[in-house]
DNA sequence: GATTAAAATGATATTGGTTATCAGTTTTAT
DNA sequence: ATAAAACTGATAACCAATATCATTTTAATC
């Protein structure tokens, strides 16, 4: 993979975030710094690069995926109200535990200890939350 | 929510099988009884049955959804290596433990117990474990 | 059973996110 | 400097899903 000015930011563009753009957002972006970009520049890019491991692809169920420049964040929290995508750290103990419970819980050979891989859960952010209290 | 026969068709097809087929594949089935059905009926009845809660989406990453006429059943197992989508029977006490733990795991807010619903976990099917080792 | 309003149907056009194509350009290795 | 391989960008194509709308069916009421 030949590292080209495209790539380049639109690996930037993902690196230097927290939140989780579409291809869309991306696309918005990347026309700031190099207004000729090509949309399909970009959607080539992004699968390469998700492709390679450089970035992670986040499928939600609406056919429209979100990108993450972080690879060291798994997890995340899709809140039904406000279609926020956010980080959820988690403690690193806990999880293994939570996966060997998982295992036993739905009955799962232990090779699928990975299959218990739930990188979005569905609820409502603390800010919604908020929000609908008062 | 009128009962016509279409919408009828589609109920039972969900109904009775255990495979969890995309609207393309519930249309085929639709027409061996009724030749006529159109695609939009079938994807129209598909969403009303769902938003009713008479069936269940399963949105998979690929914005190819399937259906799923068994309430009771909420978890399943989507193998990366066949693309069969099984279902999973938890144990009923372990799950209440799972989400919990799950909570505590993520720092989740308690009201986000329900958010942890994994509906779909990727693996690998005891089918294809087994192909993989011969 | 007849009447009628609401809802559903089905053919087809349209949408919208994504991918394929391909001539021209850029990158990387030698 | 040269050349092969990879990449770009404009645009056409794709495809699952939805919108449109004239016609038909359903379900409630008389």
């Amino acid at each position: 993979m030949k590292y080209s000015r495209q790539r380049s930011i639109v690996l930037d563009i993902l690196k230097n975030t927290y939140d989780h753009p579409t291809a869309e957002e991306v696309y918005a972006e990347a026309q700031k710094v190099h207004p000729g970009i090509g949309i399909a520049t970009v959607y080539r890019n992004l699968n390469q690069l998700a492709e390679a491991g450089e970035i992670n692809r986040i499928a939600l169920g609406n056919g429209n995926d979100r990108f993450d420049g972080h690879l060291e964040e798994h997890y995340h929290l899709y809140c039904k109200e406000c279609g926020r995508l956010q980080d959820l750290r988690p403690n690193a103990e806990k999880l293994e535990a939570l996966k060997d419970l998982a295992v036993e819980t739905f009955g799962l050979k232990a090779g699928n200890k990975a299959a218990f891989n739930p990188t979005v859960m569905e609820g409502v952010c603390d800010h919604c939350r908020k929000k609908k209290k008062s």
